[in-house]
DNA sequence: CATTCGATGTCGTCT
DNA sequence: AGACGACGTCGAATG
């Protein structure tokens, strides 16, 4: 990894053009040839990058450029998209490499998946009497997360979300719309749904709510709780 | 901002738990407070990170902690969700300040709202004889791209996206579904669609389909060179 | 290789 | 502040 921080000037041009005026900026350029620029704020993002496959070329600046003070200028290109972005240097203010091995990787846990296998395994918290027919119930369109039987021996299709928003309620009324064709699944009466998540948006509750469709908060620590707590990564 | 290469290893704790194992990143700290942990590949996304605003404050490495070769913890918390970004510093290998001044900022064209901007110019791209009566249209739900009117005189709805998804078109869908609802609309007949995007996806295509709604692939090139080329920004 | 879907999404914009 | 859509979304899993 080498870290340049300098007064520089960037052009991208690729899905869209974008321009940076000159300023002071780190530079980061990875080992898989990757390329970050970097402000001292506005975190989290880069203002401007390449992502690999890319390679990089040292250019000689055009004369007005030269004419202007540009000493260095990179051209990154996507070897793929053909995506550029152009580097131009003015002034290097510091420059150094470092060797920092291959990373062993992040750990999550909390994710969406804990979340579905949590619930999988305590149905009932999300309606009395509902126990698990299966996880990712496969359709045509795509799998169920949970599908599930209710106290009556009725099928119940769970969609789970973390954030529960408006399109996983849409989702799960496609998935209705199509489980409730199969005579298989509605011998007994027509397939319900329930939408769970942590937290669900006003609209989002509305809309379900409209199409009959049961809204369910997930309390994801309570349900950890239940859980074997020697199971727990952390 | 400041640079800092050292071995380390990061906790996060907040919307979720994460964890990496010791190893060599980098470390920056900008002068908004925000602090990104990155490693020598996987660009673009720091590894692990924290937004502004948060602090970020001195610790003493627990005994075991420090038994085991911690020199210094810093922990960084979220001033207002309380999430808190824990590194452990093993060795620093290199730490350097540098003043990166206030950014000028990033200079954007091409997006989005130059696709409709374009497309109102042009509507007859779209669908012979289409005429355009409003650009964002207002309705209860949210504005639609263009109201337009075809050779018939009947109103048609246009959505448009960069990438035509399956959710562009349910959004169409619930347009259609209230503009249908507006006696002053279907006067002369009911509200078409049309899809409009540079790339429509197959599912996305065939759900249009099933509902009537008519697809259009946009060329945004020969958009462009429609339009008077002295407004170009590049 | 293409496609789909989740994300500590992030970010702008408007109510 | 909350909601909503766009994003150079990115990135992983999957067919």
């Amino acid at each position: 990894m080498r870290l340049v921080i300098a007064r520089c000037s960037v052009d991208y041009s690729g899905r869209l053009n974008a321009h940076l005026p000159l300023a002071t900026r780190l530079i980061i350029l990875k080992a898989d040839g990757s390329v970050l620029i970097h402000s001292d704020s506005l975190s989290y993002k880069p203002l401007n990058w390449m992502s690999p496959p890319c390679s990089v070329a040292i250019e000689v600046p055009e004369e007005d450029a030269a004419s202007v003070g540009v000493e260095e200028q990179w051209r990154v290109t996507h070897a793929k998209t053909g995506d550029t972005l152009l580097v131009r240097i003015y002034e290097v203010i510091h420059d150094s490499a470092h060797d920092l091995g291959v990373d062993p990787g992040l750990q999550k846990d909390g994710v969406e998946k804990h979340l579905q296998e949590l619930l999988a395994e305590h149905p009932a918290t999300l309606a009395e009497g509902l126990t698990l027919v299966r996880r990712e119930f496969p359709t045509a369109i795509g799998p169920v997360d949970l599908m599930c039987r209710d106290a009556a021996g009725l099928s119940v299709a769970v969609e789970i979300k973390r954030r529960g928003d408006i399109d996983g309620v849409e989702q799960l009324t496609r998935y209705l719309e199509l489980l409730n064709r199969d005579p298989a699944l509605t011998r007994k009466g027509a397939v319900t749904g329930i939408f769970a998540a942590q937290e669900i948006k006003p609209q989002a509750r509305v809309l379900a709510t409209d199409r009959g469709i049961a809204c369910a908060v997930v309390d994801y620590d309570a349900l950890r709780g239940l859980d074997d707590p020697s199971h727990r990564l952390f």
